[in-house]
DNA sequence: CTGTTAGCGCTTTCAG
DNA sequence: CTGAAAGCGCTAACAG
C-alpha cells in the first residue's frame, strides 16, 4: 500500500488541493514545500498514475506496433522510440503481429484497452482502415515505412524507389547490366518499392534483372544468394547483387565467401542498411544507406508534437532520404 | 469521449452494477445480457482501465527491463515475452538501459511510475538492492540470466559455465589443445561463465587459450576474430575457435571467410546461440544452443503464476540447458 | 498562497 | 438476479 495524499496530508496539515498543486507545479510557501518532500521521502511515495489518469483521461503511455523484431531494423527503430518517449516521460507498450493483418489488428484493439495516449506502428494492412477509426477516436497515429491508402495521418517514410534507383545507376555506371537482385517478400511494401525502382532502372538502360523473392532473413538472403551465383544457363550469368535489407546483404555475404568469390573481382555488391557492417567488411561494401535512428526520433516527435497540441490537425508527413555509401564492392566491368 | 456504464445505462435502463456484473463474469438474465451487448456495439464501448485500475489496483502491464535491443538474444526474448504476456491479457512496457546501471535504476523507477503491476528483466547491477526494495513493496520481480547476490527471486537462467566446458570438452576430443576464444565484455556474468568454464577445461586439460575480450557485436567479434587468426609469433597458433555468443559467432565466420581459411580443414569453430545460423551455413556449424523460446516462456511463466497467486512466497529459479549441436565445423587434429 | 468540495468511471458491499 | 450508494486517489474549480 504505497501511501496517498491523505498520508502526506497527515504528516504535513497541508490541504490534499496544495499537495496536489505541488506535484502539478504550482507555487507554494517554501516550508510547506519542503514538509510535503520529506513526508514524500519518509513515505517512499509515488503519485498514483491510475486516480491521475482517470481524471486527465491519459495513460502517459504509447503504443508500438511493428511486424517483429527479429529484423534489425524494427528492433533499433523500437529501442530508439522508446527511449526517446521515455525521455519525454512516456512510456512504451509494444506488441508484434507477425505481419498478420489479423493479429495486427487485434493488437491494435489491445492497445486501446490499454488506454494508450497514441500508436507508432509499422503498419500491415494497406487501406489503413482500422487506424484511421481509432485516429478517429482522437487516438493519433504516427506511421513508420508505409503511408495508408485510405487514411492520412502523420508518417515517416523513406525514398525507397529512389533507392533501388540509385544502386542501380551505381551498377550502370560501372558497365554491369546483368544483375541479380534479392527482394524480400512480395507482399512488402517498402521492399517491393526497393526492388521496383532498381529493375525499372536495369531495364530502361537496356539491363536485366533476376530477382529472388525470399523472407528477410540471413539464412532466406544466403539461400537466394547461392541460388542466384549458381548460374542455370550460360546466358545469365549474373556480375553483380543487389541486397535490399540488412539480413539479405549479410546472407549474400556470406554465401559470396563460401563460394570462394572474390568482392568486387568476380562479383559486385550493394548491400543495404548498415553502415557499420560496410565499414568492417573487406573490401568495404559500398551500401544503401536508411537513417534509422533519424527515422525513430521522427517518429517520436511527430507523435510527441501531435500529444502537445492535439487540436493541430495538419498532418505532417517527413520523407528521408537514403543514402549511397561508396565502398568497394562494385567494380568497372 | 469513449462511453461509460451511464450511457448503457441509459439505453437498457439497467442499473450500474448489473452493467459491472456483466464485464466482470456474473450471471444476468440472457435479456439483459443481449441488451448490455447491442448498447455495447452501439457506442462501441471499451471499459475504462483507469477506473478500473483504480479500484484493483492493477494495470494488467508488465514491465520488460533489458540492457539493449541490438543483440537478437535479448530481441527475442523481449518479443516472445511481451506476445506471452499479452495472450494474458498484459501489456509489456518495454524500456532498455543501455548495460548501465543508473539507467537500469531510473529506468525501474520510471516502471514503478508507469504502476506495472510487475518487472521482468535482464538485470545490470549483480547486488539486486534496488530490486529487492522494489520487490518489498509488492511488485513481482523476474530475473532472467543472471541471479543477484543480494536478493532472491524468481528467475531463469542457463548453465553457461558448463555450456563453456562442453565447447571445450569437444574440442580436447578432436584434439586441440591451442584455442582461441571470442569472450565478450568482461563485465558480463553470462559470458564470464561461458568463457570460465571453457578455460579451465581447456587448461585442466594441458591446453592453452588465447581470449579476446570485445563488445557483443558482428563488428567486435570480426575484429577480434581477425586479430587472433593473425598470430603474433610461431609458437601461439591456434587451432580452433570458440564464439560465445551469435552475434561474435557471425563476425568470427566472416573473419575466416575473408581470410581464406577453410573450416575445419584448417581453423575448427564452435558457435553459440543460433540453430538456424548452423544449419545453413557449409560446413554446418557445431554450436552450443541456448533454449531461447524456453528461457523467455519460463519467464512470462514465472510472472503469470506470481501474480496469479502472489502470496506464495516459494522462489522458483529454473536452471535451463544449453545443448551441443554437432555440425561439420571441429576436425580431428 | 491555501482549503473545501465535487467529481473522473468503475467495483463492491449490502439490501431488496 | 438486480439496484443504491460509498469510495478507490487525484484534480480543478471556487472560495477564502
Amino acid at each position: 500500500m504505497p501511501g496517498t495524499y491523505k498520508d502526506i496530508q497527515k504528516r504535513t496539515g497541508l490541504s490534499l488541493s496544495t499537495i496536489s498543486k505541488y506535484f502539478n507545479g504550482g507555487h507554494l510557501r517554501e516550508e510547506n514545500r519542503s514538509a510535503i518532500e520529506k513526508a514524500i521521502r519518509d513515505l517512499d511515495f509515488r503519485v498514483n498514475a491510475f486516480a491521475r489518469s482517470l481524471k486527465s483521461r491519459r495513460s502517459g503511455t504509447i503504443g508500438i506496433l511493428i511486424p517483429e523484431l527479429s529484423s534489425t531494423f524494427n528492433s533499433t527503430i523500437m529501442e530508439r522510440v522508446c527511449e526517446t518517449l521515455r525521455k519525454h516521460g512516456y512510456g512504451s507498450i509494444v506488441c508484434t503481429c507477425n505481419g498478420r493483418k489479423d493479429a495486427e489488428k487485434s493488437s491494435l484493439s489491445f492497445l486501446l484497452d490499454k488506454m494508450v495516449d497514441g500508436i507508432i506502428t509499422i503498419p500491415i494492412d494497406e487501406s489503413g482502415t482500422y487506424l484511421k477509426a481509432i485516429s478517429d477516436q482522437n487516438v493519433p497515429i504516427v506511421l513508420i515505412d508505409h503511408l495508408a491508402t485510405d487514411f492520412k495521418t502523420d508518417a515517416v517514410i523513406v525514398n525507397n524507389r529512389e533507392a533501388g534507383r540509385t544502386a542501380a545507376r551505381e551498377f550502370l555506371s560501372h558497365g554491369h547490366t546483368s544483375l541479380g537482385i534479392l527482394c524480400g517478400p512480395k507482399e512488402m511494401d517498402t521492399m517491393r518499392l526497393r526492388s521496383e525502382g532498381f529493375i525499372e532502372t536495369l531495364k530502361g538502360a537496356g539491363g536485366q534483372a533476376f530477382a529472388k523473392y525470399c523472407q528477410l532473413t540471413l539464412q532466406s538472403g544466403y539461400i537466394a544468394a547461392k541460388s542466384l551465383l549458381t548460374p542455370r544457363s550460360n546466358t545469365d550469368t549474373i556480375t553483380g547483387i543487389f541486397c535490399t535489407n540488412y539480413e539479405l546483404t549479410l546472407g549474400a555475404y556470406i554465401a559470396i565467401q563460401e563460394l570462394h568469390k572474390r568482392i568486387p573481382e568476380e562479383i559486385s555488391v550493394i548491400g543495404f542498411d548498415n553502415m557499420l557492417l560496410s565499414g568492417i567488411l573487406q573490401p568495404s561494401l559500398t551500401m544503401i544507406i536508411q537513417p534509422v535512428e533519424k527515422i525513430a526520433d521522427t517518429a517520436a516527435e511527430l507523435m510527441l508534437k501531435r500529444l502537445a497540441d492535439p487540436e493541430n490537425k495538419k498532418i505532417r508527413i517527413a520523407e528521408l532520404r537514403t543514402q549511397l555509401l561508396h565502398g568497394s564492392s562494385v567494380a568497372p566491368l
